[in-house]
DNA sequence: TTCATTTATCTTGATATCAAGATATATTTG
DNA sequence: CAAATATATCTTGATATCAAGATAAATGAA
């Protein structure tokens, strides 16, 4: 009896005819996620960082060499607005771990590029964040991890086409 | 090939020492979230709701007559610090969903509860949201979402005591 | 009882986010 | 070429959230 079917039994007891089911996958994803963000939260604030700016830093890192992309490229995989995003590089370049390149080919555009400390800070980072990941989905075996990695491979082909 | 796919080659490219396999797991666990989220969030906007609010006054709902309970149970439930559940409360107040009772066993507490146009609200709310919830898992079997609600279990179970 | 501690809630100040609109450049159409 | 449209980014204003601290009442200890 955890959390969430506490959740279905209030609702079993006073709407009885509401088919819970669907409800107490999704409540317990949500509330894994919530539970995962907050575990990742404490590896980021060790190293100055939040899920905001490790998101783009480790975006930067990943794409490779030379370690730059525009702010549209990283809006469209960050999921986030313009706003957002504008606001998320005005603070790294404040703390002079990215820098913003005027981008040769398109005069509106910049590339936003990783500084050495940003590099730096992002693999150092990183190595920890892989870490902490694995501790964190630490409580399902392997196969257990294998096989919710499957399920969700399927549903999230059911929001983002196939 | 999926988007967290992507990302997981771009790392093996990049730091092939890395395991990224619980990243996977948990990327598309943040994703598949982020999805269900803006999915539920449609229904919200269409009762002039946010997730926030259908949160607070779906508790209240489901805790049963007389569909009160104290800030202090809501912040404990809903994982919000007492500062967020304190606005939450004030805006749901200001339109008359729910309001502020004293609590005559203690002097330092309220009670909020729900108002007579909170509840028709959120009955004619939470009955959408359960066929929205539906829909959302509907990529999954209904095996499917047994296994993986069951795969859920366990993993919350690891954060949550047990 | 009286004082210290704990508990319950609210307040304050800072931040991240979004939606909508502004600005500047690029591209297309006639 | 000139005008209209599209694109890329930034700005503005509003909101939700959190962390830390303030306030007030309840509880416990001497």
């Amino acid at each position: 009896m955890d959390h969430v079917d506490r959740i279905a039994a209030q609702w079993n007891a006073e709407r009885p005819e509401l088919d819970v089911g669907p409800m107490q996958v999704i409540g317990r994803l949500k509330r894994i996620a919530n539970h995962l963000s907050r575990g990742m939260g404490q590896n980021f604030d060790a190293f100055g960082l939040t899920a905001a700016s490790f998101d783009v830093l480790a975006t930067l890192r990943r794409s490779g060499f030379p370690y730059a992309l525009s702010p549209g490229d990283l809006l469209k995989i960050t999921m986030v607005t313009s706003g957002t995003m504008t606001n998320r590089i005005d603070q790294l370049v404040k703390v002079g771990l990215v820098e913003r390149v005027k981008n040769p080919d398109d005069a509106r555009s910049f590339l936003i590029s990783l500084t050495d400390k940003g590099r730096s800070l992002i693999d150092r980072a990183v190595t920890e964040h892989v870490k902490v990941q694995k501790e964190l989905v630490s409580g399902l075996s392997p196969e257990e991890q294998d096989l919710l990695n499957n399920l969700l491979i399927k549903f999230m082909g059911s929001f983002e086409g196939k």
